[in-house]
DNA sequence: GACATGTGTCGAAGCGCTTCGACAAACACC
DNA sequence: GGTGTTTGTCGAAGCGCTTCGACACATGTC
């Protein structure tokens, strides 16, 4: 009933001190320390009085006195490419599991473009800003791995380098992810089977996880009987009507696409309603993509989904790990799941 | 050629500290926090001494201890809605421009999602963890507006609440929006016009931007003579096929359409298509959607652009100027362009 | 040459927290 | 009732930076 501290739902204009929360509570500064750290034992009734000071008084620890003191800042850098043009849902999606994840472990979320460059690295780890990183859309050899090797901070990647020694990683196993595919086709008596595949800047980027899956696709495809041909797609309503076209053409016997790229694959299934073949009954369509686009789609796609979620969750445990100086794996790549819905189903003359 | 810094590539071990420059550059430590902040005059001469010393320790000043000693974090806080269905590119885009802008003023970012609440944003301004924050996707009674309004750091959202008394706000001016459309079409001799609408749940939700938008479509409708039907729409294939069998239904004259939900669009197309309903022959199409929708779609749309980086920018400079203490203008509405592109052409009677 | 006025630099005092060693007090043991 | 061990608390010393006032010196002014 005070009207003192109802200043407006409790905030105080002045934010309050642990110095002052000690006087409050009537014990020492460091005691209010081993309250929050939890670092020493405290009896019971200290803890409380010092629990009822700090929450009648509003207080949070000021963060950068924290960082000073402790030299941890208790927060993760995430860096994501700049590039916007691709993959945008699933980039959106880990980052968001980071962010959650992250403070679910008491920590916080710096974002990082990757505009700035592999100076961003330097900076973040030099200044303290941030315990960690965790960089995302990681390309075969990428710039920004020699920083991280040379720095002390732990670091996670979201994707597969070339050369992942010393280093720690997170993906999907999309040689595995290509595998599946392939049988599911397979086991289905499929026996033609075309891949409308990433843009061909994909490729040449060497981001890694295109050519690893078509690495999947064409062996279990060779080691299954497969005929299996290959065709970039830029995405869009043109480049899949062309691509398509060719691959019909090359292979007039093709019962089966496999899809990687997400933006060819509305427009593919658009193309294909249009030329009067239905799907699954005359082509079988299988996509790798998030089960949003999936299931959105008409019909419901047969997919391997991306566990855009699970990347980023598993990125942040990893690095919380590191940082408690636990051991790590080097790669973890998770298992892929293929979810039958109605776009695939027997090869028609079967 | 010294050996003695070449740790591959400049990497110390130990970080070097404000004082190993001052002792290395022969000046004391104030000195050298002068150079680095500029507050005070400093000869050319020793001016140039410290850099060099700066450059040859590779220092960076400490984060933490910067914040303390001058209670400033320079970082800002964006808030970005946990739900991950809808608008994500333009989240994204947002998100981006928001980070780039940032770093150019000296920034730096610190991603929070939704999911923690209200709750963050104390947290976060108590802490000092940020100097200022950036709300994105606010809703018309936002939860986090009274803790902004007590609080005294300085905040900007990105979207129009209810009440804007006393806050900083930055968004597409929707009525205009919908007000261009309906002149572009008037202008193109159409009468009979519909609106394939957002999700029934976005105008539930009371964003905003949905309801500003139809009614600035309508209040021009009205102006111009248009005759004016909206239908909500779920996107997708088959919801957008509904909505688009009502309107043709309910008003077969009807030769113009304009989308707001991104979803809806690659199906109404799609669907106007195998209908044998030529785009823009027979019905014209405005989109309000980011300018790469609008391009990549067949045919190209004429389109209102979503001015997402613009939004971003115009977020952190806002916010920026707050933080300087420059008083800044309570709601900054962008101006809507409507560009032509292949989608809409006169009415097919006229 | 006495005076005010700038300029450039330094020293010291914090900012709010963590953490280490010290130390009473309470307990255990024979 | 001495010894040894916990247990709970405190004081003090930083962490690395900013910033204020002081001060020495160079300049300008009548």
């Amino acid at each position: 009933m005070s009207k003192r501290f109802d200043t407006f739902g409790g905030d105080e204009i002045r934010m309050a001190t642990l110095a002052e929360v000690a006087r409050h509570a009537g014990v020492s500064a460091s005691t209010v320390s081993y309250v929050l750290s939890g670092k020493r034992s405290i009896s019971e009734g200290t803890r409380r009085r010092v629990e009822r000071s700090i929450q009648e008084l509003g207080y949070h620890p000021h963060a950068g006195a924290r960082a000073l003191a402790s030299s941890r800042s208790n927060i993760i850098a995430l860096m994501v490419p700049l590039r916007t043009d691709m993959y945008v849902p699933v980039m959106m999606e880990i980052a968001m599991a980071v962010a959650t994840t992250a403070r679910q472990h008491g920590h916080d979320v710096l974002l990082l473009t990757g505009e700035e460059g592999p100076t961003a690295v330097r900076r973040v780890a030099a200044s303290g800003l941030a315990d960690a990183m965790i960089l995302m859309d990681v390309e075969l050899e990428d710039e920004r791995i020699p920083l991280l090797r040379a720095g002390d901070r732990p670091a996670v990647l979201v994707g597969l380098p070339a050369d992942t020694a010393g280093l720690t990683c997170v993906d999907l196993d999309f040689a595995a992810t290509g595998a599946l595919c392939a049988d599911h086709l397979a086991d289905l008596g499929h026996r033609s089977v075309a891949v409308v595949g990433e843009a061909a800047a994909v490729y040449q980027r060497h981001t890694g996880f295109a050519e690893r899956t078509l690495q999947g696709l064409r062996s279990r495809a060779a080691a299954r009987g497969l005929r299996l041909i290959h065709r970039p797609c830029e995405g869009g309503y043109e480049s899949t009507a062309g691509t398509l076209a060719r691959i019909f053409e090359e292979r007039p016997d093709t019962t089966a696409l496999v899809v990687q790229n997400e933006s060819a694959i509305v427009p593919l299934l658009a193309l294909l309603r249009q030329q009067g073949r239905a799907v699954p009954e005359d082509v079988s369509v299988v996509a790798v993509c998030p089960d949003q686009v999936a299931t959105q789609a008409t019909p419901q796609l047969t997919s391997v989904a991306i566990p855009a979620q699970q990347m980023g969750r598993h990125a942040v445990e990893l690095v919380i790990a590191k940082l408690g100086g636990s051991p790590t794996e080097e790669v973890r790549l998770l298992g892929p799941e293929l979810t039958v819905r109605a776009s695939s189903g027997p090869a028609p003359s079967a």
